[in-house]
RNA sequence: GCGGACGUCGCAUAGCCUGGUAUCGCGCCGGAUUUGAAAUCCGGUGGUAUUCGCCGCGGGAGUUCAAAUCUCUCCGUCCGCGCCA
């Protein structure tokens, strides 16, 4: 959510943005015109309210005196000032709630280098990592690959919930702890503290994290205790600080942490989306800073680097995106993606998204730090270290060998009590 | 799950019984003093505002002219018991 003084102050910067996504100013235009209601009906309500509390001390007085002609005076005059202060309470009370409903679904000032384009088509590429895995053999989906070696049991999962679960098995199951591990010791190694969150938020916390819209088509609602089960642990570590001021010395807040991440993945369909890369559920390490506003755009760099650096030890290929207005999404203002070659589909495919949300959530959820002019938004950013169920993707399509086994990168090795390719499950 | 105690500004506390302007301390910020630092002293340190003020004592509701204070309810914390990976 935007800072409301934006809505004051700076207008015209928010519709240049607006611009930029082709998006109407009708939106722009209610909330400040509902925001100078509700001051008009809050000042005069405050006005109202002086006049009652300036009433009201002259009624201890005449009780003390015992004067109860000027009390019952008094009351009477009290009494109507009341009425109208409740009157004009309530109008107050349903301009702003409309106002922030509206602000709620206005999107982040995007950064000047977010390139301009209507849907992922427009993306650009930000640099190319690695080298092309080439095969003198037809080189396997992952689909294929999990079959083959009975890594993954699709059929037995949909039996006991649903579709889009999956049992992982064996040697597989093995290298995905294996990757989380590595992963959560290579962010720690820098400076991180690694952190387990809840897995389960209330309403309101998770409004301040996330897009109104992805109540309906993302998370699970827990009823009848009205829980929602993460998306993915940037939402719990993220929100972890709502309502506090923190002092500036803390920052920047530097956190690794690891959950399984829940999605509904309403309407996801079609041949691309087979296998485990489209999942309702799956475990990723995630890197978030909080910092102080100045600094936000050098930490987006650091945990674009780190990502890349992890990701090249992985000894993989694939590249980096820069996220254009059109793909972009309410909450972030500038948002790199990286994205693996996938030999077996021929494709680039998202495997990392690494986004500088500056204060957008931290307006919502009311996390400031403290400067010497009064208490201030901090940013918050977020960025994948690994999602493990593409991670395997990627790396059981590019490791393949001919006979279906698959090459344990090098650095996951020792984690992987000396094996050097994963072997077929027995059933 | 049962019983009890308790939620007050960044932290820590007083005020609650007996309703009537939010207390003291720490930390932090600014200033004075100092070669510098410490110590000391002074001031400031929740939100909002059309800068008069208004609102704020976990959330919500109620009683009242008036609620941090009384009542109800929800949430949370702590202690004891029970259950338990």
């Amino acid at each position: 959510m935007l800072d409301i003084r934006m809505f004051r102050d700076h207008a015209d910067v928010i519709r240049a943005d607006h611009d930029k996504r082709g998006l109407q100013h009708d939106a722009i235009d209610e909330v400040i015109r509902l925001d100078e209601a509700w001051r008009k009906a809050r000042f005069d309500a405050d006005q109202l309210r002086r006049q009652r509390n300036e009433a009201a001390r002259g009624i201890a007085a005449a009780k003390k005196a015992g004067d109860d002609a000027e009390f019952q005076k008094i009351k009477s005059e009290v009494d109507t000032i009341a009425a109208e202060i409740e009157n004009l309470g309530d109008v107050a009370d349903a301009h702003e709630a409309e106002r922030d409903r509206i602000r709620m679904s206005i999107p982040n000032i995007l950064h000047t280098d977010v390139p301009i384009g209507d849907d992922e088509g427009g993306n650009t590429q930000h640099s190319l990592h690695g080298e092309k895995p080439t095969f003198d053999f037809d080189a396997k989906t992952h689909n294929d690959l999990i079959e083959m070696n009975r890594w993954v049991d699709l059929p037995r999962a949909a039996k006991i919930a649903g579709s889009r679960f999956y049992f992982l098995k064996g040697d597989l199951a093995h290298l995905e702890l294996a990757l989380q591990q590595y992963a959560v010791d290579f962010i720690s190694e820098r400076g991180y503290t690694f952190v387990q969150p809840p897995v389960m938020m209330n309403r309101e916390a998770y409004e301040g994290v996330t897009d109104l819209a992805d109540f309906e088509s993302v998370m699970y609602n827990i009823q009848p205790d009205g829980f929602y089960t993460i998306a993915t642990s940037e939402h719990p570590l993220t929100a972890m600080f709502m309502d506090e001021v923190l002092e500036p010395s803390l920052l920047p807040i530097r956190i690794v942490g690891v959950s399984p991440c829940f999605r509904r993945e309403v309407g996801a369909h079609g041949q691309g989306d087979k296998g485990i890369w489209r999942v309702h559920q799956f475990t990723k390490v995630e890197q978030i800073i909080i910092t102080h506003p100045d600094d936000s755009w050098n930490h987006h760099e650091e945990l674009l680097t780190n990502c890349v650096d992890l990701w090249d030890s992985l000894g993989l290929h694939y590249e980096v995106v820069n996220i254009c207005t059109g793909d972009m999404g309410t909450v972030a203002a500038k948002k790199y993606d990286l994205e693996a070659w996938l030999p077996g589909r021929g494709e680039y495919k998202e495997i990392v998204s690494c986004s500088n949300c500056t204060d957008y959530q931290a307006n919502r959820l009311r996390m400031r730090y403290r400067t010497t002019e009064g208490n201030a938004a901090v940013h918050t950013l977020n960025s994948t270290a690994v999602a493990t169920s593409r991670a395997l993707v990627a790396i059981m399509e590019q490791n393949q060998l001919e006979d279906g086994r698959v090459r344990v990168p090098d650095c996951l090795i020792s984690r992987m009590g000396g094996k050097t390719h994963l072997e077929p499950c027995e059933w």
